[in-house]
DNA sequence: TTATTATTAGAGTATATACTCTAGGGAGTC
DNA sequence: GACTCCCTAGAGTATATACTCTAATAATAA
């Protein structure tokens, strides 16, 4: 693989384990054990390593909220939507964490997360369009699905800080991939009043599947004690 | 006014305007007027400046969240409470803006939000379920309101964030507090399906005046170019 | 082979940041 | 006056951080 590829990739690593605020430049060139040198070499400065990896999450969320088809929209559609956002959020999981700042420290980050906002917000109106027209839930007035869509958007991204910040009892690093898939459950908490009685079942165990247990976190618990004995 | 609450308003009103990232401990003194070694003498360091800062803030929404009353619950209550909480919000906005990295660098405050946190659930929980007493919302399961409380923290705890970082067309600095109680209008969307036929044209005027326009923020950019014109 | 270009090492630097230390001023008390 | 206590100034420090510079090495083309 090449340096470049190298240091985006470890950059990645990094900053999802330990934050950006957390993760210097020297850091990453120690970690792939090259010299800051030869990282510089490479990019200008930490921002454009940052802005890089914008650019590979907002590719692969465009990837997963691509609405295309022509046939009408499934429950299995529905279900990869949600799975795949919470999947990208995962592997970017650094991203919206240090967002204020990292916008403030980058206009072109910060023009283009706006658009890439604006799209995902196009997107999920799209997909509550296409649910009303196959009959999983009812068709709504515009101006409510507009609204809807936004809360789906602001419960989509803030669930995981929610999961790091009141959740988790030790540090926020046990966060698991399911845990963070919990959030589905809280996305289809918004649906539910809007279903038709065709489906409703269907979605509410759907639902039923994301509900929050507390074995996983438990899990987590007794597999961190577990390491730390040996 | 004393030295110490000096430190402590300066502190706020210079993390909320450039983000606690953004301030040092020498920013403080210096905006203050006073030397470094005076600052210490008042707080050991930066997180127990964070950390009061916190204690207030805490204090604030407790007493706002505070749900005492043997009398029936308003749509007045219920338009207090939302327009308090966002004043909370605003009055403390660096704070969720970093949450997490404060969380990590300090124990006690990580220890104390988790309380905080579920304790706001628990008094969202609680206006929803005097909500249904006052047949002002249908009644609901209880799995069902807890959900729907999460929902409701969720969305007004990211609301600032996707202004600022969505909307805004500039720096965030000219984010307005009328602008982030459009937060109540998504707050109110959730409420939606669930209201009673007697007061559902009630809150759905209530909401109305909440609805986002463009004005807020057309009237802040064009405030911006008259000031910058001079 | 030689010339050129791409990559890398690694020491080094300017700046920032959180925080310390010493000396002393001012106000009240004996 | 002298003593004490609270508060303050301000120079200073250890460390970190983003980034630079030069020289050398590997890869490639002529």
């Amino acid at each position: 693989m090449k340096t470049r590829d190298k240091i985006l990739l470890s950059s990645l690593e990094l900053f999802n384990e330990r934050g950006e605020r957390n993760v210097t430049t020297n850091h990453i060139a120690a970690h792939l054990a090259i010299s800051p040198g030869n990282l510089y070499y490479h990019f200008r400065n930490k921002s454009d390593i940052i802005y890089e990896i914008f650019l590979e999450y907002e590719k692969l969320v465009d990837f997963y909220l691509d609405v295309p088809e022509d046939r009408p929209m499934t429950l299995a559609d529905m279900t990869f939507y949600l799975e795949s956002v919470f999947d990208g959020l995962w592997s970017y999981r650094f991203f919206h964490r240090d967002l204020e700042y990292l916008l403030d420290s980058d206009q072109r980050l910060r023009r283009d997360y706006r658009e890439f906002t604006r799209r995902c917000l196009t997107s999920i109106n799209c997909i509550f369009a296409k649910l009303a027209e196959a009959g999983i839930i009812e068709a709504q007035p515009e101006a409510l699905r507009a609204a809807m869509s936004l809360n789906v958007w602001l419960v989509v991204t803030n669930w995981m800080a929610y999961l790091k910040t009141a959740h988790a009892e030790e540090t926020y690093a046990n966060l698991t991939l399911n845990e963070l898939k919990q959030g589905i459950y809280q996305v289809l908490t918004l649906e539910l009043p809007y279903l038709t009685p065709a489906y409703r079942d269907q979605v509410l165990a759907l639902r039923e599947q994301y509900r929050p247990t507390l074995s996983d976190h438990e899990e987590a618990a007794s597999e961190l004690r577990r390491v730390a004995s040996h």
